[in-house]
DNA sequence: CCCATATATGTAGGTGCCTACATATATGGG
DNA sequence: CCCATATATGTAGGCACCTACATATATGGG
């Protein structure tokens, strides 16, 4: 049996794994093609800063749907590169407050018609592959009402007895 | 816009890695509820290993669609588990040939029922979703028609004329 | 006011993949 | 036989996420 073809859960995290990284790889390519070097994980945060202007470490992590350690992380590389910058949120000073600074909003201007073509390509990919984005919603609202974890224990319960 | 919503190149791929860190990290959970410890990428070395007997490092790669180095890295911590063992292919000597150890064979053997259930949930996942092996199928052959990056780069080049 | 608990974000280390580069062996043509 | 090129696999560093643990601040009840 062709191995990426087989259905064990543990290949299929694998599988959706790579296509992230093929992705990834791809997308990063175009960056490139552009002159513009740029990490994936930055779109995420300089959008949603586009968008709502400055955030918290944690409201980026909720809509991003990350922990806030990555979002700390991406944090810390996207200010290294000057894009971002960070003052305390005077309503409670535990948090941080990220916003674009002139570079970023530079940068997310120059990308604005690149991030276009990604969105017409997905949307390409989308059709192709016959709905993948409401797919990755059922996948996901499945996990939602019972795990993998839950099945699979489930399942080897039921073996024994 | 809800962000993971979105349908934009680059948050398909992070999309598709939150997925697959999901449910890795719920495999993890099972392996762990029967008191072994396991690291994902070892699923795909065991598992042709056991259907084929000895492999290289670059079959191995080719199998399970992941670089050499890739393979590596597994086998390297596949041996330190004693898992796996090692030898010089007598047909040519640049190539190393793994194959199962006792320890491995029986790793396998123990893992036989858990494995068949990760099948099984992944086959109730894949109907609760609505064909999503299927679907990845015609992602990659989407990517492979054509990819991320041919795509993003022809609708830029449109967007200039 | 004090204190137990909750919340925000950081540090440390790990996971499973990748690309770039390096080195040893194999191959086939001259 | 020699040598240019191909092939097998390793080393090094990176990517984008994760969990566990740590520390500072906020909150609300007594």
């Amino acid at each position: 049996m062709d191995y990426v073809k087989a259905k064990a859960g543990a290949a299929i995290g694998a599988r959706l794994r790579r296509l992230s990284e093929r992705i990834d790889g791809e997308a990063t390519q175009a960056y490139a093609a552009q002159g513009v070097v740029f990490e994936q994980r930055w779109f995420g945060v300089l959008n949603q800063l586009a968008l709502n202007g400055p955030m918290s470490v944690g409201e980026l992590a909720q809509a991003l749907r990350i922990t806030h350690v990555s979002v700390s992380q991406a944090r810390l590389s996207l200010e290294k590169a000057g894009m971002i910058q960070q003052e305390p949120d005077a309503a409670d000073a535990r948090r941080r407050l990220l916003s674009l600074s002139g570079a970023g909003r530079e940068l997310v201007t120059r990308l604005g018609p690149l991030w276009a073509a990604f969105e017409q390509a997905s949307m390409e990919l989308d059709r192709e592959a016959g709905g993948l984005v409401e797919m990755l919603d059922r996948l996901e609202a499945a996990l939602d009402r019972r795990s993998l974890f839950h099945r699979v224990t489930a399942i080897c319960g039921e073996g024994r007895s």
